[in-house]
DNA sequence: CATCATGCTACATTATATGTAGCAATATTT
DNA sequence: AAATATTGCTACATATAATGTAGCATGATG
């Protein structure tokens, strides 16, 4: 798959928007799993690969140089790090964590009442 | 693919942790797409095709009905539209429209940099 | 110099996405 | 009321991406 570069066509969009690079980016296997879990500290390729399940080689590899090129992670001799643009973008999305526990709850209230009624 | 309901093994993770359910929904395809195009307000299908750039019918159809299944979003009169639990969603990604805006002028700022040294 | 850990690459298999055609149902026009 | 247009979608063939296992090259360690 092509790099979603800002200002160049991506995968589903023609505009060559930021935002669409951006949702592109983010919309591959893995890529916000790996800035989530890169959030809480550099690591090693091994390690980032068992703090990411077991996440196969290939893939991994390959989300990495997207990250690299797109400047989102850096590699540091502590390994593979988010960049400064990184761990603000991390920031952004920092509030999924809590939201997803609120709507699991929700989800599994409705299907309870749903087998209740 | 699977609905990544959270509390069950999703694509990637085998933890079943919302975060992890919410990151696989949220990795898939134009998901974020859609999210991102229906906030500028309710859309019947055929017009929800056309903001997210003539996005297939099969893959429009197949996120709406996981986005749908998992309450993201809701079919009223007017069409698809955010649930209320899509607009909490929706307000935590909003920022990364001008944070893809920043990314992208940062880059080619590199990009050129490179050129000129 | 043997052993081990690391950062990957190769490659075959399987799963997803894309794109076009078009159908059934309803709404609209004539 | 017959013809036409629009809508929401499904079918299906093709192309692209993800998975999973094996293992190689390199550098560190005993």
């Amino acid at each position: 798959m092509s790099i979603p570069l800002p200002g160049t066509q991506v995968r589903g969009s023609k505009t060559g928007k930021p935002i669409m690079a951006l949702l592109d980016l983010l919309g591959r296997t893995w890529a916000l799993g790996i800035l989530w879990h890169l959030n809480s500290g550099p690591a090693t390729f091994r390690e980032l690969q068992q703090r990411c399940e077991q996440i196969s080689p290939t893939l991994l590899n390959t989300r990495l140089k997207e990250l690299r090129q797109l400047q989102i992670i850096e590699v540091q001799v502590a390994g593979y790090q988010l960049s400064q643009q990184g761990a603000e973008l991390f920031e952004i999305i920092a509030p999924l964590g809590a939201w997803s526990s609120l709507w699991a709850d929700q989800i599994s209230q409705v299907k309870n009442n749903k087998q209740e009624g």
